[in-house]
DNA sequence: ACTTGACTACCTACCGAAAGGTAGGTAACG
DNA sequence: CGTTACCTACCTTTCGGTAGGTAGTCAAGT
């Protein structure tokens, strides 16, 4: 009752303690996209949020597992993204099209500044753990998936090429967009995301 | 005369200045594109190199300098690589395969390791001086200008579509790479590049 | 021929800051 | 009384970077 966080003046202990790690894992979130992971430190989490340094091993007991936890948080996240673009009854190439801007709006609604979280630790891999590197793959693996049977939902109702429903061509397509935020981010930002998008798009489908 | 350099038994002061810079050079391009370049420390420079950590200050006054010098060393490098490829009377689409070719070689003699060096560095921009971010973006620049007169080449030539000369399709073709280097070290390799780079030339083929 | 002084390429020893992480305590809740 | 969510205080290691010294090279001056 008479202790009163500094930062919310909300009694502390009627907060959920759900919210302080989720938002920890928010922060880190926004700092790896912005920084990388090696560039983002305990304190930046801790100052962020308002609590001390040494709480945030409260909840997360090291640097790694936090990573762990988050990428479990985001792959599901993206796989909810996934499923309700593939649930819909729209077109082969509008499903890809509404893909694509997932990769467009994250750059368009971070003053061109985040990157993929999973293309920013695909660079840092090595300072990952093995679960963390799992993880990634699964992101890749789960996306590809979903491209593929985007492209082969085009190739049925005519809005892509049929032949090219392939999985080097799903590759093909992560492998351009995660590229393409890395590429546009340092230099032209959301619109030339979105032209190459739209640039892999109409190679595919005429 | 009487002193020795421990580590290779040659007289020390016969060496060549230039060698312990470009040595210190080759390690950092290669610890930055294997770990990326918060994970690499000077200390890891002398290690390698065999002298000690504030004897590398001697060569760089810091390591943003550093980068900074080694990204000029490697513009310079990859330029030269880009116009052997540009001289040659090969057809666009050749010119093109050669191009991508410089990726797929990047992971093929590392044991599927390594990235591109700007790559890494552009996941990595926040942590560059200006200078530094300065000359990633000229490498995007070059890249882009190199692939889009291989496009309008084969577009002549009849090698390519004649209507993907454009710097967006330049721009798309660079970043199929630089993602596709990113996704295929760290699940399919380089055969997962080349079958990726494969896909891509087909598509601006026929 | 001999000395001088600038220069190069290292060295040892050290600095403050920041990193990830630990130990042990406290206050509220159920 | 145990659990949760924090705290202060402190640890070791590593980071980029600095100060000051030493041995050898080399060209100019006498």
């Amino acid at each position: 009752m008479g202790v009163i966080d500094r930062q919310c003046c909300l009694p502390i202990h009627t907060m959920p303690t759900q919210n302080t790690r989720e938002k920890l894992l928010d922060v880190a979130q926004e700092l790896i996209q912005r920084r990388g992971l090696n560039a983002m430190s305990f304190r930046d989490l801790s100052d962020s949020v308002g609590i001390r340094k040494a709480s945030v091993h409260h909840h997360f007991a090291s640097k790694t597992e936090m990573v762990d936890a988050l990428l479990g948080r985001y792959l599901q996240q993206f796989g909810e993204l996934l499923d309700e673009i593939l649930a819909s009854r729209a077109s082969g190439k509008t499903m890809l099209k509404r893909y694509c801007d997932l990769f467009v709006q994250t750059l368009s609604s971070s003053g061109n500044d985040k990157g993929c979280l999973c293309g920013m630790l695909m660079a840092e891999l090595l300072s990952l753990n093995d679960s963390g590197a799992a993880k990634v793959r699964a992101f890749l693996s789960s996306n590809t998936m979903a491209v593929e049977s985007m492209l082969a939902r085009g190739g049925e109702d005519g809005s892509l090429q049929p032949n090219v429903s392939t999985k080097v061509t799903a590759w093909m397509v992560l492998a351009t967009l995660e590229g393409g935020l890395l590429v546009a981010r340092c230099d032209g930002g959301h619109k030339q995301l979105s032209d190459i998008a739209s640039r892999l798009i109409q190679l595919l489908a005429k």
